[in-house]
This record gives structure tokens, sequence and C-alpha cells, in this order.
DNA sequence: TATGAAAATGACAATCATTTTCATTTCTGT
DNA sequence: ACAGAAATGAAAATGATTGTCATTTTCATA
């Protein structure tokens, strides 16, 4: 992680939520902060493989980032018995976000579970 | 709904699954078809205003497009005044069914549902 | 059949986000 | 201080998508 980087990071985390590298570079910029629009668009990829950032889609196409949040987990449930599975959920949190930012909403939560039948039943 | 439009409806049909624009009039032009990819892309743009036709985007942002299914649909709902707005899930069917999978899981439903503050509140 | 307005078409240029290149600068360890 | 490595950023390249505009097609009506 290097100096860019964390300059990046912190402009990310003052704007809160989601931010492509141009309006990063533009806020940056504005606020006196000299870098080059190359450097961030590098230090984000690098954010990303850090997985400290994460990257999704405007509808447009253009990509936006945001700061990681605590991802939580989702359930898969036996309908039958009730037992109960905690799973990873990462495409669901790009998904809730990708389309909330789609619809111009905020504030964005999501619930999402699986059931079915498991197979001790 | 005109011609281009049918014949491109019709390529999409026929390659199954989804393809960019480029991608279709790769496709088009090899099979002998006469159509100029600016055609292509205002074809594909009619038939996403008449909601026959989905897009949505490649990790890389590339456009992809695919023939509207009956693919069941989420919700993105807004907490404060409760405008409801029905959201593509595809995502969410592949997610339920490779993780039911991997834990053995068989019958699978699921519910996923986006919750938030929408642009006018 | 002729005609003319409106829509459709496609070659080409423009736009815009992103990536690559490359020369220069800044670090780092010795 | 010095060499080599990594970082930086300006400028050019890339590639998808959109805009422009002259030409062609469609189609209703005379």
């Amino acid at each position: 992680m290097n100096k860019s980087s964390l300059r990046i990071l912190s402009t990310l985390e003052h704007v809160g939520g989601f931010a492509s590298a141009q309006e990063i570079h533009r806020i940056m910029t504005r606020d006196g902060k000299n870098i080059g629009l190359t450097t961030i668009y590098r230090g984000l990829q690098a954010l990303v493989g850090e997985k400290v950032v994460d990257i999704l889609r405007r509808d447009d196409g253009e990509a936006i980032y945001r700061m990681c949040g605590v991802a939580h987990h989702h359930h898969l449930v036996c309908k039958n018995c009730g037992r109960t599975v905690e799973i990873e959920g990462e495409v669901i949190e790009k998904w809730a976000a990708r389309e909330a930012a789609a619809n111009g909403f905020r504030e964005v939560g999501h619930s999402a579970e699986i059931f079915g039948i498991c197979s001790s039943c």
C-alpha cells in the first residue's frame, strides 16, 4: 500500500458512498491535492486487488468504487429440519449496491436467504 | 419495432445467452446479414426501451444484451415512502443455485430484497 | 404509378473512460 | 552519496459507444 493509494482511500472515505476514478480525481484536484489521473486508476486497481475497495458499474458502464464494508453473510436454510448454513454473499452486496445506485437509492441495505431441502432430509 | 430490430432480436435469440453489440455485429456480418454497427446499437437501444431485451454489464464494463426471459424479479423498496422498483436478479439466481449445490441442498428457492431511501425522499 | 414526408440506415467522426508507454522523479538500502 | 527499483504523470493509444449527416427505404396519398 503506497502513499497515493492511501490518499485515494482517504478521499473515498471522505466522500462516503461511491465515486468514479474521474470524480475522485476531480475532487482531489479541486481540494489542492496534486495527483495524476493515471495514479488514481493505478491506486484504485491496487486497492481493489487488496480487497480494500469494491468496484462496481454504473448504468452507463463507468466504474465506481467504494470502501469495503464489513460484508455481512447470508443463510441457507433447510425447509424441513431448519438446519442453517452461513454462506458467503459478496455478489449480493454488489448486486444490491449496483441496483440501488442505478435507481438513485441511498442508505442501502438488503436481505437475502436461500431455502431448500438439505442433504440429510 | 422496425426490420433491423427484428433481425437483431432473431440473432440474439439464436445465440441463446448474452451478447455484446459488437459480438452481434460480428455474428451477423459473418453470416452474411448486411447491417451496420450503428444500426445494431440503435436497434438494441430500441429493444431495451420496449423491454424486449435486457441490458447488463460485463466486468469490464462492456454492455451485453439478452432477450427478456420470464426470469423472476426482485424488489428495491424505499424505506421511507414505500416506492417499489422491480429489478433484475440474474446474479441472485446463479448465486442461490451455486451455494445450494455446494452444500448439497435440493428444491431450492430464495428471497432477496433491497431497501434504502429513494431519490425523491 | 408518382410523389413527398418521415423514418431508417450506415459510414465516418467525435467522445469519453480506461490503459499503455515512457521519460522523469522519488524511495530504499548500502 | 549512489545505484537500482518503484512510483508518478503527461501524452498517446485503445476500445466501446454515441452523434452527425447524406443517402435510401417505406408508405400513405394523390
